[in-house]
DNA sequence: TCGTAACTTTACCAAATGGTAAAAAACTTG
DNA sequence: CAAGTTTTTTACCATTTGGTAAAGTTACGA
């Protein structure tokens, strides 16, 4: 059912990476829509046929950008153990994410795009990828409320409440830019109060 | 140095009403270059041309959308009262943030957008609309900590954590519905767990 | 009710854009 | 190094899209 799927040669291992490297940046700033082909073309110093060559289409680029990207993307949720020191486990978690946004904002505002816009390509992998993951996080986390280590609360809205918190960091820059300027220690500013506001919320 | 500026006729005050309508809910979900001005046409039951006719382009659609928005967006921050109990005051003005994505998810998805691209449109607007604003709550929240009403924390951090968690119910909306399917108290769950939390964070 | 201004519709157009065809160049391997 | 394969480049093409011109229609005040 799939394609040949043939070994890839050096070169298009290479090249097929400059295209994403080139099409992540531009897809997060300007949304799939707002990004051309010759714009990836000229960002990775290729012609227009040649991204054709190592990819069906533009939407291609798009899609294969969102399925590597995802598993990376969720990777911290999946690294939360169970026996481990439940408050430590979740601020570990909380940690790696605000470490995400502030390493891969073009990853995060990539996904934001796609789910802002009603998730039209991605859908299917939230259900089959990420809602076994989340649901796995929720029993994980029902348990430990459940065992009196953490405060109790809806688990979902918790992790959603993370997910915004640590991403906004990422997605809304341009806002925050403009209203904390010039602040060299913002980031240790954010993650200061990121882990302050959680240990409060979670300690029971 | 403004435009003639005459006073708009019955007619054109609807129909800009009626472009305006159709272009939010588009501009929103498939942002401004993922939306064509067909599709704005064919939303209000107009024809191309006629949009042209009531405004100069598709930029200036979307530029009077932010412009319109803004005021309303914002309001809800201007209405904090200094003089109040400081922790209602809070919890009040995120009750609205709150209703306000459940009323208005299109008005929060069209600033998405417009802040995840950098806010190509909109800088300016927030430097001098917004930062005022931000930077007046700023005081009144900083007063209401050193008096030793609310518990101490970097008041800017704080406002950033209540406009995530709350515009990302509108926002992420897509992945919510995944993630907690056919709840239909979903908005119930979400107030109930927003406020708990900035209660409890706020609580001196 | 008539004339004019406001509004709508039809028919276009030029530029941009996703994508193709095929020749040219570069690389790989016996 | 020659033959075959992979990769790159040039020249195109059809469609879409933002926008215009101008004729046709409607609303409205005198």
């Amino acid at each position: 059912m799939t394609s040949p799927a043939r070994k890839l040669s050096r070169i298009q291992t290479e090249n097929r990476q400059r295209i994403r490297d080139a099409a992540l940046g531009l897809f997060a700033t300007h949304g799939f829509r707002g990004t051309t082909l010759d714009q990836i073309a000229e960002a990775c110093g290729m012609h227009k046929p040649n991204l054709i060559y190592y990819f069906e289409s533009k939407e291609a680029i798009h899609i294969d950008l969102l399925n590597m990207l995802m598993e990376e993307w969720l990777s911290p949720l999946d690294a939360m153990n169970p026996d481990g020191d439940p408050l430590e486990e979740i601020l570990g978690y909380i940690r790696r994410k605000m470490e995400m946004s502030r390493l891969y904002p073009r990853e995060s505002r990539l996904f934001a795009n796609e789910i802002v816009q009603g998730a039209p390509r991605m859908l299917p992998h939230l259900e089959s990828t990420l809602k076994p993951l989340f649901n796995r996080q929720i029993g994980i986390i029902t348990r430990w409320m459940d065992a009196g280590k953490l405060a109790q609360m809806h688990p979902a809205h918790l992790i959603f409440s993370i997910w915004a918190v640590t991403q906004h960091y990422a997605d809304f820059e341009a806002q925050i830019a403009v209203l904390l300027p010039g602040d060299d220690k913002r980031a240790r500013g954010a993650d200061e109060f990121v882990e302050m506001m959680f240990r409060k919320l979670l300690t029971p």
